[in-house]
RNA sequence: CUACAAACCCGAGCUAUCGCUCCGUGUAAGCGGGGAGGAAAGUCCGGACAGUAUAGAGCAACCCACCGGUUAAGCGCCGGCUCUUGGCUAAGCCAAGACGAGAAAGUGCCACAGAAAAUAACUACUUCCGAUGCAAAUCGGGAGAAAAGGUGAAAAUGUGAGGUAAAAGCUCACGGUCCCGGAAGGUAACUUUCGGGAUGGGUAAACCUUGGGUACUGUAAUGCCAUGUAUAGGACUGUUUGAGGGCGGCUCGUUCGAGGUCCAGGGUAGGCAGCAAGAUCACGUCAGUAAUGGCGGGGCCAGAUAAAUGAUAGUUUAGAAACAGAAUCCGGCUUAUGAGGUUUGUAGUUUU
RNA sequence: CGGGACGUAGCGCAGCCCGGUAGCGCACACGUCUGGGGGGCGUGGGGUCGCAAGUUCAAAUCUUGUCGUCCCGA
């Protein structure tokens, strides 16, 4: 098990081709102003999620902003991963997470703080059904 | 003292907990250290670096445009010159600005108004001829003439005198502007001055002319390693009757030359170098009016690849709230910017 | 990282090259035709020409800077 609140370089979705995968054919789920894309990872991946933090550039233009919210995302996601982990380990998967804020104002850290585990727990149910 | 405006400075600090990225050390756990900006932005200039090219001629295109300095370079910066505008008040000084070569090579344009907007004759003026008329004068035709005239942004070099039928730089004097030649000062732009000549409206941020200059492409450049597919299908075209490519965009010319173009489909989309010690940073000192440069000892100061600086709590300050996030790197320019501070200016109030 | 285009009336566009009057369609207001609506016809209002500075007698138009929007290539 990784350190419980840890989110560094190899729990973080990298591969280009995994991330086309993931727009192009994967599943979302979403709970205001947060939506989730999640697809499986290939087996050889020794990490049990690989998740990933966005924005639209379209909605805010400014690369601050952009920053900021990634930063909250991560921050988020960090504190509160540890149900989502303890169920794929129980379920014997492995997931693919993309984080995508869609929102259209700048979010405060406790709202964020909020929604994150509802997001979540809609994540694993739809990955226990699948 | 208050308010406003402009320029410049500055661009929060500390503690705890949980985290991120890079480096060092360590088998590991961990430990130690570095970690966004003055604009990192716009991409407007200039370079470094890299690849390709580096026979030539003509044409085209683009850029620059007072002088000197500075620099790796510049359309930057510093200093000066000239002009324009404003102020003080005046032969000067201060401030701001200049996209600051040429309108005396040519072409074009100058609305409305006005006779006329650039080979000026409409009115009025002078004169000659003819007609009418006793005459004064009127009418018609020709010539002279830019001195007078409303207009307009702009009207043919200004004032005075002579001159004439009436006039006119037609002539003269003093000026304005321009050209040529000389002298003095200045590195130069240029300034002062002497002699001779000219008198040509504006516009080149209209076409253009003159002088000078310009290889192209950009770090997703480029070099290397690894993985993988179809030694792979169709159509058209070509192999000395030369497709296509290089030589800055075109033409000529020259050179390489056996493949080239399109359609459909398949695969890869890891990694390493480039990549962070440099036209470097702050300090001191010297040279220079300054920009800037020399020297001295000292420091090492982000380096990711979905992309690192955050969250929570407390505290100091007056309430942490401005603009804003590196992506090859530098030098400039431009724009954005809260509070506070400094300086300058404007306005108002109070006191003397 | 590099390149390009566009900002004109509430909306969509012309005018810009080659400077002097800002125009077209829809929409809007009023009138009229109709018993009324729809529709037709007529009249009218409405624009800091994105912003700033400059050139010029004069700028939507030319030049420079700047702000915003959109598109393209790798």
């Amino acid at each position: 098990m990784p350190a419980t609140y840890s989110y560094n370089k190899k729990e973080k979705l990298k591969s280009r081709k995994l991330l086309d995968q993931l727009f192009t054919k994967g599943k979302s789920v979403s709970a205001f102003p947060l939506k989730v894309f999640y697809g499986v990872l290939p087996a050889e991946t020794t990490e049990t999620v690989q998740a990933g933090v966005g924005v639209s550039a379209r909605n805010f233009s400014k690369a601050v902003d952009r920053n900021r919210i990634k930063r909250l995302l991560r921050e988020a996601y960090r504190l509160n991963k540890t149900a989502l982990h303890d169920a794929l380990h129980a379920q014997q998967k492995k997931a693919a997470v993309f984080i995508l804020y869609v929102g259209k104002e700048k979010p405060e850290f406790a709202t964020l703080n909020e929604m994150m585990p509802l997001v979540l727990q809609k994540l694993i149910a739809a990955i226990a059904k699948s």
